[in-house]
RNA sequence: GGCGGCAUAGCGCAAUUGGUUAGCGCACCAGAAUUUGACUCUGGGGGUUUCAGGUUCGAGUCCUGAUGCCGCUUCCA
């Protein structure tokens, strides 16, 4: 079906509609590209993108960005986006990666069908598409070994020189390339070159490399091929063989956007998908360049890729973040040719608006302190309902017992409080969450000095937030742990990895800028019960502390993914 | 000294493609409400659209030049 040029709508019937305008949404430069190319019927089967990883490393949030405009773009215009896995140099690659990319981007939400595909698949039409050049005199066999190949290119400023080789024949070329398939040369003995122009102002188009020969074991081939195509050489006819409409890359490769065409133009029939250059997403606090974070396993700076403090998919994962505050990041920081830095707090925020309307509510207690209810019994206890989630609409509860001795946080209870302290301080009052209020009316230290316990009085007459009449209203709520009840855990409490917006910039390098503080583990924190059961995985927003993750045991151990905003520390910073 | 990009509140993005007083989110400040100092709600401050020229009745948008930043000198992707 070929649409005739004035009547361009490309659309089968009943096929989605094509244009992403019509849901009213405010198109991206990327969007508005593919619409005119929609209008002029230059995708007549619908839009088809491609998520082309190497399968070398781990999925980290950069990825996740492209991830979301790959898949998300392709199903805005109604088309589809293919996973396709650019494994064209096997020294680096393997099954474990592929595997790994593949439950990443599941676990991100993203589904690509039946269109999982491999520039690997593709090794046999890319070797008859090189000899197609050869055959065109627009390919050759060099010789030039990698040094003198680097050296004969010049530089940005000078011109590169040709080749000795580049005036062979066709003939001689075709022998030679096949001696290369067939493993009659060693490694590094020739490449296989495109004969464009050295002295070319792009670097790129300085007769590129198209083949090198590699004995290397790759994941899926095997041993059957001791040459391997280049990324130029790869990824442009793999994106055509597949029927990518759109080929969406970072804007690093705006510079081979040339080289991209050249082939398309160069090899009969092919196809012409389009190149889009879009800018990376970056955050704060973090990195993601692959070398510096293997950097970060290797010397043990974090526990592994999937440390809950590494930008990684998995580390993410495993700090307790959802791929709904993922995407929506994602989605939220535009798509735009600027190499932009956006703030850490923007992922943090996703997360904690996500987990206020999902997470249940628990208490959880890290630093306690004892307080003895004197006037509750030993063996005395108050079952109060506490609601799970007041966001969810649901109104759920659940029981929790105040009884004589229960923990609270150290950081609730000042002796000498200073202004504005709504919390416990010696002879006063404080407000137990879900429970009553208390009066302290002794603090017990040990010969040390140290607080050790502080002895209080409930009021049995402030249930259900009541204030008896002639009572002062109590504005302090704390959280509180039945002791009798609690659950020993311990709680890792992660923060920024680094503790500079830009780790490593200036002279400084990344290590000087680790944040030593990243991960506190509190090791005898106090939980309520319910926390005890919980699978792994499983979300909860302490009350007043953050949203935590239960994580892999042995015994109880959380996660805290995120703290809650805390307007008090800012206060008591200022002061 | 080359080539390719980019530049709009502190940060990130809009601006009906040349048309009123340049908007939005986050951040910031103030207040309201609240059994989480959370969430929510209301209001506020903050701009010489990098700079200099030009075209036009009219320029954030078009043209010229300058400045700054990013990328390009792997037989990596």
């Amino acid at each position: 079906m070929c649409p005739s040029p004035n009547a361009p709508s490309p659309a089968e019937p009943g096929a989605e509609p094509e244009s992403a305008s019509d849901a009213g949404a405010k198109l991206n430069f990327v969007e508005q590209e593919i619409e005119k190319d929609i209008a002029e019927g230059k995708a007549p089967k619908g839009v088809i993108t491609r998520f082309p990883p190497e399968p070398n490393g781990y999925l980290h949030i950069g990825h996740a960005k492209a991830i979301c405009v790959d898949f998300g773009i392709a199903e805005k215009f109604g088309g589809h986006c293919n996973l396709r896995f650019d494994d064209t140099n096997p020294a680096k690659e393997s099954q474990e990666y592929v595997d790994s990319i593949k439950d990443d981007i599941r676990w991100l939400g993203f589904d690509w069908g039946d269109n999982e595909f491999y520039a690997s698949d593709y090794f046999e039409d890319l070797f008859g598409f090189a000899v197609q050049l050869i055959n065109k005199g627009l390919a050759y066999v060099c010789d030039l070994n990698a040094e003198d190949t680097r050296s004969y290119r010049g530089t940005p400023h000078e011109p590169g020189k040709n080749s000795p080789y580049r005036d062979r024949s066709v003939e001689e070329n075709l022998a030679l390339f096949q001696k290369m398939r067939d493993g009659e040369l060693p490694d590094g003995a020739c490449t296989l070159r495109a004969k464009i122009d050295m002295a070319s102002a792009n670097l790129n188009m300085r007769d590129p490399v198209l083949y090198r020969i590699a004995r290397a074991h790759h994941h899926r081939t095997g041993d059957t091929w001791c040459i391997y195509p280049m990324y130029d050489f790869a990824h442009g006819q793999s994106d055509a063989i597949e029927g990518v409409t759109h080929s969406l890359c970072s804007l690093e490769f705006e510079n081979h956007r040339p080289l991209y065409n050249w082939f398309l133009e160069n090899i009969d029939g092919i196809g012409s998908p389009r190149q889009i250059e879009f800018a990376r997403m970056n955050l704060t606090y973090t990195i993601t360049s692959k070398r510096n974070l293997l950097g970060l396993v290797e010397e043990g700076h974090v526990s592994g890729w999937d440390d809950p403090r590494m930008p990684t998919i998995r580390g993410l994962r495993k700090r307790g973040y959802t791929p709904e505050a993922i995407r929506k990041l994602c989605d939220s920081t535009g798509l735009t040719k600027f190499n932009a830095l956006h703030d850490m707090h923007l992922l943090e925020n996703a997360l904690r608006e996500d987990l206020n309307k999902r997470a249940d509510r628990r208490m959880a207690v890290l630093k306690p302190l004892k307080v003895v209810i004197t006037n509750l019994g030993e063996d005395e206890s108050i079952a109060r309902e506490a609601v799970n989630n007041p966001e969810d609409g649901e109104g759920t509860t659940r029981t929790v017992h105040l009884t004589r001795e229960i923990w609270i946080e150290q950081d609730d209870f000042r002796e000498e409080a200073p202004r504005k302290f709504f919390r416990l301080k010696a002879g006063g009052d404080v407000r137990l969450r879900y429970g009553y209020v208390i009066h302290c009316d002794e603090v017990i230290k040990d010969s040390s000095g140290e607080i050790v316990e502080l002895r209080c009085t409930y009021n049995p007459d402030t249930a259900d937030g009541k204030t008896p009449e002639g009572m002062k209203k109590v504005k302090g709520i704390i959280h509180w742990v039945s002791a009798r009840d609690a659950v020993d855990a311990e709680v890792r409490l992660y923060d920024h990895l680094f503790r500079e917006p830009q780790p490593g910039s200036g002279d400084r390098s990344i290590l000087d800028d680790l944040n030593p503080k990243s991960m506190e583990v509190v090791l005898n924190a106090k939980l309520e019960p319910a926390l005890g059961e919980a699978p792994v995985g499983e979300r909860y927003q302490f009350e007043r502390l953050g949203y935590f993750v239960r994580a892999e045991g042995p015994g109880v151990i959380y996660n805290r993914a995120v703290s809650l905003r805390d307007s008090w520390a800012k206060i008591e910073k200022k002061s």
